[in-house]
DNA sequence: CTTGGTATGTGCAAGATTTCACAATCATTT
DNA sequence: AAATGATTGTGAAATCTTGCACATACCAAG
């Protein structure tokens, strides 16, 4: 049961983290036993999964009961390292960059932004919602130096996206979160995730199709 | 070389819709030809991944040249049904709602939304910046009779997003893209993808402390 | 018209992931 | 204290996915 990094699927991390949704709802309802069953079909995924998927990381469940949920998710937060403040910075503050700033769910597992930058003078200086003033791009470097942030995200214009990464990492980022049109490169000694909504819309179309094909 | 379906990885179809993308911005400048190395290289994919992906759907390569890259889009937008228009309606006009409708590489790649909605009585019949006007989420049955969209986006909070799914799949919606942070059961015969970016940020912390615990 | 250089298409092996199926374990009942 | 019923944890089988390696095909040059 050694906690082995390599041999864990990545998909299981993504469960995993998966999992904690429902978990949260059910301790807010003050329901203290659940089973893999009743999880996994909550998260659309195999029982079995559900228990193979935590075995990686211990024994959680008690045989013949079930999980307990409270000390369950409370083992995921701290698998996933969820379990304190995570410090982040955002580049580009139109409607994407708003939406992730004001976003309370991700504050509430422990996502703050501490820094906001945009490259639009028109928005330089302006103060968001949430408390943060908006920086130039260009001082991102000095801010990291000062606020500490680790998690860079990317929500400006595709034309953009690659300068503002390769500033975020140069200021010494270690993980980037990029929701740009613009797919940026996965550089030596951080982490980079790209996400792109109209990738899920052509996997929806693509089986849309499929299915009123048959 | 049969187009079957149930043989194809799922996978596949959301790297072909990666491949798109490097491949609209070559079509911009011009560049006629890219090698399966190339465009590897650019999706972070192995280039032997891309030459099966593709193969799964005919050859569109020439042996010692490479691929056309107009040919190779057009081939694509056809595999992804993304050749057409598809229309979408919101529900749930917050940050995240907005920048989804006001989104231009959505729109650019056929994804056009034709109505919207929200339970907040505060902002039913207000007019968004695209045009549209937003109405009350009960209203959705009569709309979809009207102008019929086919996929339905979700951008609600959580607390709306089960009720929100339930009218659009009543509405005779057959796909549905989740961006709240409430996980949508699966119905039968209605396609649902969940996107939960919370999971990315949970899946780079991991990483990011797994890295550093080296 | 042959040779050389290059990059695709693909059978197959290697690898990774998922699912099954059942032994193990615990609370409860008799 | 034994039997019952429930649900976990996990080895192993089944399935799915990836990547190698090379035959295949095409262009260009001589």
């Amino acid at each position: 049961m050694i906690t082995k990094e390599s041999k864990i699927p990545g998909a299981t991390i993504e469960r995993i983290a998966l999992y904690s949704r429902p978990l949260e709802k059910f301790l807010e309802q003050g329901t203290e036993l659940i089973s893999s069953e009743r999880l996994a079909s909550l998260c659309n995924v195999n029982p079995a999964q559900v228990r193979k998927d935590l075995s990686y990381f211990g024994e959680f469940g008690v045989r013949g009961i079930g999980y307990n949920v409270r000390d369950l998710l409370t083992e995921i937060r701290k698998i996933l390292v969820s379990d304190r403040e995570w410090k982040l910075a955002i580049a580009g503050v139109g409607n994407m960059g708003k939406a992730l700033v004001e976003n309370v769910n991700l504050l509430k597992r422990g996502y703050r932004f501490v820094a906001a930058f945009d490259s639009d003078p028109e928005r330089i200086g302006k103060r968001l919602p949430s408390g943060l003033t908006v920086q130039p791009l260009t001082s991102i470097g000095p801010s990291k130096e000062e606020l500490g942030f680790e998690i860079g995200v990317i929500t400006t214009g595709p034309a953009y996206a690659q300068a503002a990464a390769d500033m975020l990492i140069r200021a010494g980022v270690k993980a980037v979160l990029n929701f740009s049109a613009f797919q940026v490169r996965q550089p030596e000694g951080c982490l980079v995730e790209n996400v792109d909504f109209s990738i899920n819309l052509d996997d929806l179309a693509y089986h849309l199709s499929s299915i009123s094909k048959q």
